[in-house]
DNA sequence: GACAAACATGAATAAATGTTCATATATTCA
DNA sequence: TGAATATATGAACATTTATTCATGTTTGTC
């Protein structure tokens, strides 16, 4: 049995593709998903303080919102806080195959 | 020794992947790509072709175009004809996670 | 050299996305 | 109940990206 490929799949799939690849592709969201690779779940306030980058809280609040809109992240609250986690962790395959990758 | 993931890498990096992503993050070019992943190189009629979306001429060579920009195609000439292939193999990795990433 | 084929380019516009700022909501605690 | 904390929301604006259309360039052929 072959590995599934992308080119088999009908267009409604390549749309989808396309989708979650265009809505990880902000360095910032990029970051908080290794975040969430390291530690998981975490509230906003934590991913705040572990990235590199300076993000405003709202900012923040935008690119979560966004990621879960898209099924990427879920939530779940806890108390005053809310806590962000990996939607499905098989998702990171991806990303060390493109941190392998000779293009970076 | 460890794979390399994207949470020890460096911001430029991060913006990188996150440029590489984008410029991938359309129905269109991800279908170029498979395309190209099967029969390389492919001049821009064949691809043309091939492709189950109807694409304009001039949209497909914007396309193409762009990811030559930003490294993930190359060219040659050929008489009239131009060839594309992937600047990279190693890219469709990536693919293969993706496809079978349930995400999808 | 004129014409056709294959492809690129550029301008104009439309649509999507990122960013900021101000404000809202929910929860806890005193 | 009022204040503080954690986070979301929404409007406004700037920037980027996608799309179309018309035209340009190169090469090959008669």
């Amino acid at each position: 049995m072959q590995t599934d490929t992308l080119h088999k799949i009908d267009f409604a799939k390549l749309e989808r593709a396309a989708e979650i690849l265009k809505t990880i592709s902000h360095p910032v969201r990029l970051e908080v998903i290794e975040h969430l690779a390291e530690a998981e779940p975490l509230c906003v306030g934590e991913l705040q303080t572990r990235l590199r980058s300076t993000v405003e809280q709202s900012m923040l609040s935008h690119h979560l919102g966004k990621m879960k809109d898209k099924g990427i992240l879920v939530c779940e609250k806890r108390g005053t806080h809310i806590y962000y986690r990996l939607a499905d962790r098989t998702f990171l395959n991806m990303f060390d195959c493109l941190a392998s990758c000779p293009l970076l």
